[in-house]
DNA sequence: AGCACGCCGACT
DNA sequence: GTCGGCGTGCTC
């Protein structure tokens, strides 16, 4: 048995009878608590034991399959991560349910109406131990019971019928809107179990009508499609077209759901009442008992990767329960990450491409505009005369615009004019960004202060703002075209799906003349109007001390550029101070292929991944000093232990020195392969926090800072 | 994670 | 003498 506990340790308790494994469990555990568990051995092999507890309560949920418990052990393993934690992610929520006769709250494992209930054994047992299960009802038994049996009879039945069905409507019907789209959409269905597929389209090809399609297939073939999106309050239109092609078929899952929604989705699913789900990272943990394809779109981004705790990415999480599950997976982008790239062009992804926009519409032509030189609009350091001008004329030929800018707020920080001096956080070693007329607000932490009337070095009160964000942006293009219909979108502005929804519709239908937002904007969303895009300061992530800086800003470029004219021709101004940079060069030719070629050589020649495999351990203290000696400690040990082709970097304190108040130091592990790399791990475990000292690894870090 | 146990300083 | 802060260790 795992138990919900951050322990890397499994436990033995009694039950009359034989539990199912993957089965739901409450257990006694230490004194006085019952922790949630889920069954891994039908048989007890530590039953020498004298002091073993029985089985408190068994869920009333269908058990998981034999390969996702084989995946969640993988997970717990690869990621150090106690298997207990990663197999609750597995269940829905507990639901508090109120009892009238004594109004008690009480737990329940039911679904929100109680359709499948114990078992009558268990009920039996129940009594026979003095508990009760108040939650039972007895009308879901039956198809609890047909469920089960139909999920075999289903099997066989599929397997003939929907094969035939499956060649008939494709000679039929049109799978998609191009003969690119048919041709990959036929490639990927002709190959059986395991395989990951690399869908590489350039914006505006139509992946989602590939995805939309496939769905098709494996839906008619009896079988449930899973969809992870890296935001997904961030692409509600992606939710929406498939609704509307599949009625209550999708479920959605993503963390603000509350428990009362995320159990009646997993019913829904477990059941198979519904068979596509399309969620978020956490929604890879939602079991789909028939899962037949899973897609990742924009597989690219750094979303995938959680940062806090059980630190997965899902991505590749998801090629692995696709491994387990033996079925195909499709990761989906306009800019492969570099490690999908790789494992393309070795021909362990099978890769297909979109080539062509969908309706045959050219790729923007991109204007680079050298920002050392450029004439500005008012000296406006940001804004050239050449995006002002084209601004003016998308807005008199009533044509959309969207101006992109990494960075919110009105300033990045704030310095006197006199001194030189600039406000810094007070818990992270970071300049304080200015916010509206007169807040500081720092984008690590959150912490917020009122801007200081007078400098507290020299006592002058002449400040200067260094840096722009999207708020600037915004109130100066308000006052340069006052007859505009502006909208905004960063986190400040819209931090809820009613807030998004309501900034999608007005600008689907037409209310809108110029957006201007973070990448939040250019993030999934599917706005075909916009004519003119803006990227205002490109450079912005060029530098960042993290070898994937490059990638991500190449990425974040290109995904931008592609706002434009994804319905008809379209115009990209990119301005920047670094015209000569990889990136930029890139994303003017639209030429991915040559970017990956010059970054790859820089992976190779500095072992990076692709070319290499990487484990951060992360020393985090509240004292500078304890937290450096225990990191240089860490790293001598560490190069002790190591193995041949092993090498180890730092300690180094990290890019971001303090956050938080904890101040960070960081030692890089890098290995020529992934069992190289887990085997030396498996034998050096350095997990530990206390009240000053956050010890953590992260496998296969994305971010570096 | 919690919760016990046990060791030491501070306090009614 | 007793309360309580927190470091350590355990949970079938």
């Amino acid at each position: 048995m795992a138990v919900k506990a951050p322990l890397f340790k499994i436990f033995t308790y009694r039950f009359p009878r034989p539990l199912e494994r993957g089965q739901k469990v409450r257990v006694p555990f230490g004194e006085k608590r019952i922790f949630p568990g889920i069954v891994l051995e039908k048989d007890a092999k530590g039953s020498e034991r004298k002091d073993i507890k029985s089985v408190f309560q068994v869920m009333d949920m269908p058990p998981l399959g034999e390969e996702r418990i084989q995946w969640l052990k993988w997970l717990s393993g690869y990621y150090h991560y106690p298997l207990g934690l990663v197999a609750d992610l597995s269940f829905p929520p507990l639901l508090q349910k109120k009892t009238s006769s004594s109004g008690n709250a009480e737990i329940s494992g039911c679904e929100p109406e109680g359709s499948i209930p114990s078992s009558p054994e268990k009920l039996k047992w129940q009594r026979r131990e003095g508990f009760s299960n108040k939650s039972v009802s007895s009308s879901g038994n039956k198809e609890f019971k047909a469920f089960l049996k139909g999920e075999r009879q289903k099997k066989d039945e599929t397997l003939s019928v929907s094969q035939e069905g499956f060649t008939d409507s494709f000679q039929k019907e049109n799978v998609c809107l191009t003969e690119e789209q048919e041709q990959c959409v036929k490639s990927i269905l002709s190959k059986k179990g395991f395989q990951p597929h690399l869908l590489y389209g350039v914006t505006g090809s139509g992946k989602t009508e590939i995805y939309k399609a496939l769905t098709e297939r494996f839906l008619s073939r009896g079988k449930q499609v899973l969809i992870l999106l890296p935001e997904i309050f961030l692409t509600p239109q992606i939710v929406e077209r498939f609704s509307k092609k599949f009625p209550d078929q999708v479920a959605v899952w993503h963390s603000d759901l509350t428990a009362r929604q995320k159990t009646t989705a997993w019913f829904d699913l477990a059941m198979q009442r519904r068979n596509i789900l399309i969620g978020t990272r956490s929604a890879l943990f939602c079991p789909l008992p028939r899962l037949g394809l899973i897609v990742v779109d924009e597989e690219h981004s750094s979303s995938f990767k959680q940062e806090t705790r059980f630190q997965y990415h899902a991505r590749d999480s998801a090629i692995m329960l696709a491994r387990f599950s033996d079925i195909p997976i499709l990761l989906g982008s306009a800019t492969p990450s570099l490690d999908s790239w790789f494992q393309a062009q070795r021909g362990v992804y099978q890769i297909h491409y979109l080539k062509r926009r969908a309706f045959k519409q050219p790729l923007p032509e991109v204007r680079v505009v050298d920002l050392r030189k450029a004439p500005r609009k008012d000296k406006i350091f940001w804004l050239s005369e050449e995006l002002y001008l084209k601004i003016k004329e998308t807005l008199e030929r009533k044509k959309q615009a969207a101006l992109f800018l990494n960075r919110r707020g009105q300033a990045g920080a704030l310095m006197c004019s006199h001194c030189g001096y600039v406000k810094y956080c007070k818990n992270c070693d970071i300049a304080l960004s200015l916010h509206g007329f007169d807040y500081l607000l720092c984008h690590y932490c959150n912490s917020m202060e009122k801007k200081p009337s007078a400098c507290p070095e020299c006592g002058k009160t002449q400040w200067v703002e260094k840096g722009v964000g999207t708020e600037k942006v915004e109130q100066v293009i308000k006052a340069l075209f006052p007859k505009a219909r502006v909208f905004r979108a960063d986190r400040d502005a819209i931090d809820s799906h009613s807030e998004m929804s309501s900034f999608v519709q007005t600008v689907e239908k037409g209310e809108a003349d110029i957006l201007i937002g973070t990448q939040m904007l250019a993030k999934g969303l599917d706005f075909p109007s916009i004519y003119l895009v803006g990227l205002l300061l490109a450079d912005m992530g060029f530098h960042f001390p993290d070898f994937r800086a490059s990638e991500h800003a190449f990425q974040t470029l290109l995904q931008m550029a592609g706002r434009a004219g994804r319905n008809h021709e379209g115009e990209v101004i990119l301005q920047t101070f670094n015209p000569d940079h990889l990136s930029v060069s890139a994303v003017r030719d639209h030429n991915y292929r040559a970017f990956s070629e010059e970054e790859m050589k820089n992976r190779k020649n500095l072992f990076y991944p692709p070319f290499s495999r990487l484990c951060l351990f992360q020393v985090d203290s509240l004292k500078e000093k304890a937290g450096r000696e225990f990191a240089f400690e860490l790293a001598r040990s560490a190069r002790k232990k190591a193995l041949s082709g092993i090498k180890i970097l730092g300690p180094s304190p990290a890019p971001l020195f303090k956050i938080q108040k904890y101040y960070r130091y960081q030692i890089l592990v890098k290995a020529p392969s992934h069992e190289v790399l887990q085997s030396f791990l498996d034998d050096f475990p350095i997990d530990q926090t206390n009240r000053f000292l956050r010890v953590k690894r992260d496998r296969d870090p994305v971010c570096l800072l």
